[in-house]
DNA sequence: CGTTGAGTTGACCATCGTCAACAGGAGTGG
DNA sequence: CCACTCCTGTTGACGATGGTCAACTCAACG
């Protein structure tokens, strides 16, 4: 794990912060990194603690979550290959976030990123239009916890996890799902139990097929109506 | 309503984006802008409608929400004074906002914002601040929505406008609730009847009383209690 | 072959949504 | 000034959705 081997062949590099950098500037930012490999369900970092370094996703699966006094886990969101983590408010991180499966980053110290930062305005820009593209997110999924029944959260998280998969995959009817049940469930506010039940209804219905890994979708019409009413 | 007023009298310079900004910069800027205000109800910019103007709000309170295909709303976020609105991922609203209540806000165009931008770079650090903040606080707020009961939800909901308030108020023992039940429902993901017997609950226990326009607080420290649990 | 953990499924029931009736205040017109 | 309407908020009755608890299956692994 010495400096990060070869941007030039990251896959993600397009969907990624470093989508706007020049090979300069690329190489500069690389300098700074290190790619790092986290094994499934290794703690990438601690909410509340100090935000000393960022990271660059470039395979696998994050889950970033925070917990509430009773012991229960929301999931926030889910960090997927070209997805940006670690900035902090303040000083510190606002979630924790750890892999789902076996996940690979580039991690670059904070401060070093921060000056680089200072020195390419439009990186600052960019990062800016990925922040705000995640408070969409987020509020997408709040129309989703706020007042959705049980099957339109599920067909609405299906859905949606296909479409960024697709943008980093090549295209599939079947929706790769590493995280467990109790992710799906702490995700989209369900108990462990209705989160299987759900999935298991719209397979009865001949909308999803089951599938061991995943779930391919059969009826993307009905799904997508389902999802969004 | 020609270009803003005394941006140097503003009560809110020190909470808005305008903090980072010298008198110099603050003088650009206010001369892009105009003070515009709106009645209570009166829509501020409709999701899915071209960004074409960024509103600094300065007084009243704006809601900002998303409608679903059912034609049920989800508020996302209440807009206070000294918060920003209005900056698009690509270059449409991801959400209507309308004001609550009587509301003024400076509105700038955002072609000539954008340059501003690109002149001020400490600028743009300061406005991903404030997005990181947002997007901590649409966190927060998916705490909420994804497994609390109504009671937790409105206990939070209180505390948490609450400590808004006091960061550009005078600080009071009663919380201010100039938007209507229907409002309070939409946010925390309830229906009206739950949301006023909810809050009739807590003022059963001599949690709050409930007051014209407000709730007054009166055991701050078992609110706090039963919204974080 | 026993253990462990994830996932599934059933039974029961609490919470909260829906529907509906009603109260009170503001605004309007006679 | 009063009658009427409209709108917001309150409250009751009822039922459905989904949570809780628990038993069970199954695969992985030692």
């Amino acid at each position: 794990m010495s400096t990060l081997p070869l941007c030039e062949k990251c896959d993600v590099r397009s969907m990624s912060i470093c989508s706007v950098l020049s090979e300069r500037e690329l190489g500069t930012l690389r300098a700074l990194g290190q790619e790092v490999r986290f094994r499934a369900r290794a703690a990438i970092f601690a909410e509340e603690r100090p935000a000393d370094v960022v990271y660059n996703i470039t395979a696998g699966l994050a889950r970033m979550y925070r917990l509430r006094n009773d012991g229960s886990r929301q999931i926030v969101g889910f960090g997927l290959p070209g997805d940006f983590l670690g900035m902090p408010v303040n000083e510190c991180h606002g979630f924790s976030a750890d892999a789902v499966e076996f996940t690979v980053a580039c991690r670059i110290p904070r401060k070093g990123f921060s000056r680089f930062l200072d020195d390419n305005p439009h990186l600052v820009r960019r990062l800016h239009d990925l922040t705000i593209l995640g408070l969409n997110q987020a509020h997408e999924h709040m129309m989703l916890l706020g007042r959705a029944t049980a099957r339109a959260k599920m067909a609405a998280f299906l859905i949606g996890l296909r479409d960024r998969w697709a943008r980093i995959k090549p295209p599939s009817a079947t929706v790769a799902l590493p995280m467990g049940r109790q992710d799906i469930a702490d995700f989209l506010g369900l108990s462990i139990a209705t989160a299987s039940r759900t999935l298991h209804h719209l397979a009865d219905e001949r909308l999803i097929l089951i599938e061991p890994g995943g779930a391919r979708i059969l009826d993307l019409k009905r799904l997508k109506w389902l999802a969004g009413s």
